[in-house]
DNA sequence: CCTCCCAAGGTTTTT
DNA sequence: CCTTGGGAGG
């Protein structure tokens, strides 16, 4: 048993005021690595041991499931079990708890569906159909977002409307959102903004259980309160107005997702918006050394709106700054691919490393660099499992068995796998549907009642037969083995068993992934329904196996973007791509609030570094297929140079170009932005060019040796034989012979060719 | 109804 | 560069 106060001799004074003032409102202002998790679980722990609180008092909330699982494993493991009475969880999962127990009050059924990113999406379209509506006007993406907006800030279709005024646009798109929530009503579906507003409503008609649940959370933590929307801080509030022992914990500085809706006046006026506040700063980074730090907060002084805070660390100065500044990307992640080994030599591992970036396009080159040297890395992002198509299918159908009224699951698997019902049949379904006020699927099952054209009322009879089958084994086999029939039974797994390609031999696998998931699930609820494994899943978007395989990275270099860094920390990062237009990227340099974002995000990534920090940027960058030439980031120019290495050195070396011919002119005497900049701050220029031998990167090497008849293998091609080798350098093209896909030419230095 | 081809467009993503 | 969606043709 450990002893939480020798751990509490441990915090310091700022933290342990932090840790013990529990009456009343209370500000945590935590600097990056300031030990904030420390400060949280702490508190908790001061709550239940020292205080006698009981855990069932108490809510903590946090943004992300694993930060979810980590406190609560800490509190257990502080507290002992009597701690799992405490609810620590997401805002989500709080409220689908809450939602789960009341929302037939709100005239909604239990087992409603939770609709994520993608359900929103084929909602919108859909109603943008039906009202004539054309998607080149009004991209869907633009209403989601309005709409998630509009949400946030709760307002009704009528209000939002009423706001709208005269502007066109915005009136369509409230007509979108008035018709969007009458949709999610009939299909029994909540979106994510809804889990929030659907409680506070409930609350605002009910003060009864209101009541109820501000007077159990007698003590209420918030992490991460830069990121909370203003709904979310309505929520907080009303369930810490009973007792009115609010703790914020978080750090305005690190606010990244404005454009997600978070509110960073939140934080800025916590002390308005609950007058009795207490602050506490703080300030000592456990994480960074001081050139570091002195860079990150020289870096983020230019943002005007903000708490001022210093940080500070004991870990002296440690290694300035590298700034490299290199030919172009390509240049770049081989730079970076040598001093990861050169970092490895002098004892560093793999997995201290990290290398961040803006845009998620941005890790191709790295992974294509990286495995020709042999680095293992892992990139971070990307499609989560439960976002596969091939799984977000297999999900549709038990959505559909446990809410008939999901229509969006319904229209998403009526013809997967392809089945002959088509959006004709459909339009015919529907209706009958609107002329007997039933919803579609009423008029599937019930299809024999009526009159279908064509071919079309033995395949619908066929599917509704399918369905009651499905129904009738949902209830009776347990719901592992009902996933396997399911997929059996639609046919979903055959129809990528009958595919031989590699894609289909991975969504197979996927599929099985599913099986398990579900099989793990019914192990650790073996009485949780179905409806249940579907919430769980909606709110973690990744199975736990997955999650525990993706958090091992023992071994591995970290790729991913700064907004997934947000809370890691590595010995040495490698800040890339720090050029205008991609960092700070083009369109969120056009208004001082996005700018502002964009310099918080670069404060982010820097203070994610404990003892290297690399800033990298290039004169040339490919964006989009495209190739432009770039000129270094506003960020670095921010940064002080006497915290900086190279930039204290000689003057730039001109060496030639490490590309013969571009598509652009270059102007006479080089870039006139990058020469002023060069006479500013010299810097060294480092080019690389593939002849230099041996280090440089198997790319290249193979680049020249393609010959007719050498048998290569492509990404998605598969196996080919080279037939032509056409042009040199960066213009050779390549006629590959592939035995089921044809003759396919393919520029050699884009083509994702291995040669076998 | 399905499949193939071409044009357009393309942040960041905790839930 | 890549992915995606709409339109034409089978």
């Amino acid at each position: 048993m450990s002893n939480p106060f020798l751990d509490q001799a441990k915090l310091n004074p700022m933290q342990r005021k932090a840790a013990e003032t529990t009456e009343g409102p209370l500000l945590v202002l935590a600097g990056a690595g300031s030990g904030k998790t420390r400060v949280l679980t702490h508190r908790v722990a001061h709550l239940i041991l020292d205080m006698g609180v009981n855990p069932w008092n108490i809510l903590a909330i946090t943004f992300t499931n694993k930060a979810a699982a980590e406190m609560k494993e800490r509190i257990l493991h502080m507290c002992g079990e009597t701690a799992a009475d405490a609810w620590v969880s997401t805002f989500h999962s709080a409220c689908v708890r809450i939602l789960r127990r009341e929302i037939e009050a709100l005239d909604f059924s239990k087992d409603f569906t939770i609709y994520d990113d993608d359900d929103q999406g084929k909602l919108i379209d859909q109603i943008l159909k039906q009202k004539q509506i054309d998607a080149k006007q009004i991209s869907v993406r633009e209403i989601k977002s309005k709409i998630s907006d509009a949400k946030n800030r709760m307002l009704t279709p009528a209000e939002y409307r009423k706001e709208a005024g005269a502007d066109f646009r915005t009136e369509k798109i409230a007509e979108v959102y008035s018709d969007y929530e009458k949709h999610l009503k009939s299909n029994n579906a909540l979106d994510f903004d809804d889990l929030i507003l659907k409680v506070i409503e409930l609350f605002q008609k009910f003060p009864a259980t209101l009541e109820r649940y501000s007077k159990r959370f007698r003590y209420i933590l918030v992490d991460e309160y830069q990121d909370t929307n203003h709904a979310q801080y309505i929520l907080v509030e009303l369930l810490a107005s009973n007792w009115g022992n609010l703790c914020v914990v978080g750090d305005d500085d690190q606010s990244i997702y404005g454009w997600r809706g978070a509110d960073i006046t939140n934080i800025l006026e916590f002390e308005r918006s609950f007058p009795n506040a207490q602050v506490v700063k703080l300030e000592q980074n456990y994480r960074s050394t001081n050139n570091i730090l002195n860079a990150a907060n020289a870096v983020i002084d230019h943002n005007e709106g903000r708490k001022r805070k210093q940080l500070w660390s004991d870990k002296g100065e440690g290694d300035k700054l590298q700034v490299e500044h290199l030919s172009d990307e390509k240049a770049e992640a081989m730079f970076v691919q040598e001093e990861i080994n050169t970092l490895c030599r002098a004892g560093c591992q793999y997995s201290d490393i990290a290398i961040l970036y803006r845009l998620n396009s941005q890790s191709r080159l790295f992974e294509e660099i990286l495995l020709g040297s042999g680095i293992p890395y892992k990139i971070y992002g990307g499609q989560p499992f439960y976002g596969r198509k091939e799984v977000r299918d297999a999900i549709a159908y038990l959505r559909l068995m446990v809410n008939p009224n999901d229509e969006i699951a319904l229209r998403r698997i009526i013809n997967v796998p392809k089945r002959g019902i088509g959006a004709a049949t459909i339009d015919e379904i529907q209706q009958l549907a609107n002329a007997h006020d039933d919803t579609l699927f009423g008029v599937i099952l019930d299809c024999d009642q009526y009159q279908f054209s064509g071919r079309s009322a033995g395949r619908i009879r066929d599917f509704a037969v399918l369905m009651e089958d499905l129904i009738s084994q949902s209830i009776l086999l347990p719901m592992d083995e009902f996933m396997k029939f399911l997929l059996e039974r639609t046919g979903l797994m055959d129809e990528y068993r009958k595919e031989r390609t590699d894609e289909a031999k991975d969504r197979l696998e996927n599929q099985e992934e599913l099986i398990n998931a579900v099989a793990r699930y019914h192990v650790d609820y073996p009485e949780a329904a179905l409806s249940e494994f579907l919430i769980n899943i909606a709110l973690v978007a990744e199975p736990e196996e997955r999650l525990l395989a993706g958090g091992d990275t023992k071994g591995t270099v970290n790729l991913m973007t700064i907004h997934s860094a947000k809370g890691l920390e590595f010995k040495a990062v490698f800040l890339v791509g720090m050029e205008e237009g991609l960092f700070p990227l083009n369109r969120s340099a056009t208004d001082e609030q996005q700018l502002e974002e964009e310099r918080r995000l670069c404060y982010v990534a820097m203070t994610r570094a404990m003892e290297k920090l690399y800033l990298i940027s290039t004169s040339y960058r490919m964006l989009y297929g495209e190739t432009r030439p770039s000129t270094r980031s506003r960020f670095l120019a921010e940064v002080p140079c006497e915290l900086c290495e190279s930039k204290m050195e000689q003057a730039q070396e001109r060496t030639f170009m490490s590309r013969q011919k571009r598509d652009w002119e270059v102007p006479p005497g080089g870039n006139a932005n990058i020469e002023k900049l060069h006479i500013k701050t010299p810097l060294r220029t480092k080019y690389y060019t593939g002849a230099t031998g041996v280090d440089d990167s198997a790319i290249l090497q193979r680049k020249r040796q393609y010959e007719p008849a050498m048998k290569v293998r492509h990404k998605h091609f598969g196996e080919g034989t080279i037939i032509s080798v056409k042009g040199n350098g960066d213009d050779m093209v390549l006629k590959v012979a592939f035995p089921d896909k044809g003759i396919k030419d393919l520029v050699a230095i884009y083509a994702p060719l291995e040669i076998i």
